[in-house]
DNA sequence: CATGAATGAGTATTCATTCAT
DNA sequence: AATGAATGAATACTCATTCAT
């Protein structure tokens, strides 16, 4: 019984710390996009998660360890639905699936806002960008290139530098996706980027399609 | 002769002031890359160009302003040979002149870690990064895009789209050349960076080029 | 039990910080009367107070805040015994009431030192001076005009324009009790200032007695 | 003639910086009047006035002194017309032509901002408040005193403290014209005025007038 | 004689972090 | 476990005054 209660008690606080948890995160990464690391206030996050200062120090150590949670549950918010199953589509198809969920996730949880910071902050914390360089850019890379390398086993595709050629593809979809994001606040998705993205695909085809296709 | 010597007041003064002006800048470029726009401290800044903050304040009129020219000094300070004569060249050597422009101007003036201080301040100062993506990757292009299209009248390339083209170019090489710089401190040129850049020109040339040719 | 406990912290830190108030208000007032408003610093009046500037910063949110709570707090001060029950008394009883009343809190809290910096500060804070004016000047003068009208019915007066009549009394008393605090640093009260109010009491008298008496 | 040249280039020299000094008191005058003592800055001074800050300088050796000089020269430039020829004229009108006076040169030069900046130094510099004090309001005493006097002599007013009667009278009219004028910006010259102040000679002349009369 | 660039001490205000309760 | 008051160092910016030319 007392142990009941006790697990009860103990439950029920574990879900209040991570209610507030969950609170402070939102509140930061609110914060923090508004006006980047440096103008954003552990007061005001405080302030805006209803939590006391002490409260936000329990839960984070220090302004820097909070961000680097905001920028750890960005990407853990990220809905990965993967590639799914490749075996019956076309090379198109697949390169299509690969661009749409990379532009997606590139708007989802105000990535490119946050990503502006990382990217302001590598000279104050170089490892926090390896590592979202390490999990953004490196870790999506490897499993596009994976469903690529599959292409060419099938005979879909030329047998080709994949590692190279995903990063040249990839490349071309920033170019639309990401680099105008980094730039303009409030950048949105425009209406003509998904003939942008099928052009990057025409010509990822055509350099590394069968000739007899 | 009173003529003479005011004139060389002024000329004394002109250049005493240029001279503080040209310290300014630089110890202001060295402090906002150490830690960012936030971090850098006007009065640190002042003591690095052997001037008082007052001194700073009569130069440029806040940190804001300070920052603005030091941004416009690296684009200024940039070497631009230009394209130069395209008449006998073969398409494969503009494209690779274009890419090496390209990669050069990107590590010159630690332009990568001004690019970093900008993004950053997009929510800030989006006018800055506006007028900063204006200069730096729409008005490239458009250089690189009358380059392209002679190549397209001269009969070299396949009539297309070179405006989309070019920033599919463009794309590629930020990939191997600005995005990991961006990410990592200290990221220099790498070693296989002129391969990588080749392969890039080659998946254009694949493309673009003339079948017959 | 825990109730008692938490309202004990509460009492606790109420008390802690009204102490504190109260220090910051005594202190920022020497520090105002001591040369002016522009010339009191914030940091000295928090190391008068034994307070961190932050602290100060959180009892009162700007410099501006902090004088109109010293302003306040000087006529909050004020010991005002109104004019009490006039019933029995004579018309020379009440205006000597009143204008002994008008000259003894001109001399409180160094209301001549604050009225001082009230003036200075006239095209800065309009609005202030304004509320000033109204508290310290118009009210009062609505107070005794009711007293004076009292004595009009009552018959001990002639009927006259009593809010000019209680102006013209008010210059008169001013011009001996403000008017040289206002030019002379610790201006006190002088010794004949008696004789000269009881002059103007006459004069008052003088003008609106009955006939008869 | 080299003499003649010699005082011709003296003159204009002399008429220069006699200019100079004109123009720099106009634009410290407005200065100190738009935001008090501490608010004004002797740089934007001396660019009003069309002078380095190095002339400014030499014309009057300090802030302090600049902001006395403007106090003199306000005092300089009122129109003191005197009382005129009294003797044919009733004693009502040597005290209208008084009250005249006395109310006109309230309002001439910001007399009454200037009044406030000199209130608000007084901690700062008690001297020239009491220098003021001494011209602007004992000495204008003096000669308004000496004119009841002379109608006291010829009999048109009964033998009274005139010393006491004129700062009476000098308050009942402050407390109309200068008072207000004191507390608000921009107070100008009510409507009222002139019958208020025809109120206060009224009082005056109750109190003291030959009863045969 | 005039200039205006230069100074350095001073200003109000903010913030990450701690600690007594 | 939670609070919120307290800190003190730091920040951008200003100003009366001087001085080399």
């Amino acid at each position: 019984m007392e142990g009941g209660l006790g697990l009860g008690l103990e439950n029920y606080r574990r879900t209040i710390s991570e209610t507030k948890r969950a609170a402070i995160l939102t509140a930061a990464r609110e914060n923090f996009l508004k006006g980047g690391y440096s103008r954003a206030a552990m007061a005001e996050i405080a302030r805006d998660a209803d939590v006391s200062t002490a409260t936000l120090y329990k839960h984070f150590a220090s302004k820097e360890a909070l961000f680097t949670a905001v920028v750890e549950a960005v990407y853990e918010n990220i809905g990965d639905p993967g590639l799914g199953n490749i075996e019956g589509a076309t090379a198109r198809e697949v390169l299509t699936r690969i661009c749409a969920i990379y532009a997606r996730q590139q708007f989802e949880g105000e990535m490119n806002g946050i990503l502006r910071i990382v990217i302001a902050e590598v000279p104050s914390s170089p490892e926090l960008a390896r590592a979202v360089f390490e999990r953004g850019v490196t870790a999506r890379y490897e499993q596009f290139r994976a469903a690529l390398d599959a292409l060419v086993a099938r005979g879909d595709l030329k047998p080709h530098d994949t590692a190279t050629a995903v990063r040249m593809l990839g490349g071309m979809v920033k170019e639309f996706v990401v680099w105008p994001a980094l730039f303009m606040k409030d950048f949105d998705r425009p209406n003509d980027i998904d003939r942008k993205i099928e052009a990057c695909i025409d010509a990822y085809i055509k350099m590394h399609e069968r000739i007899s296709k």
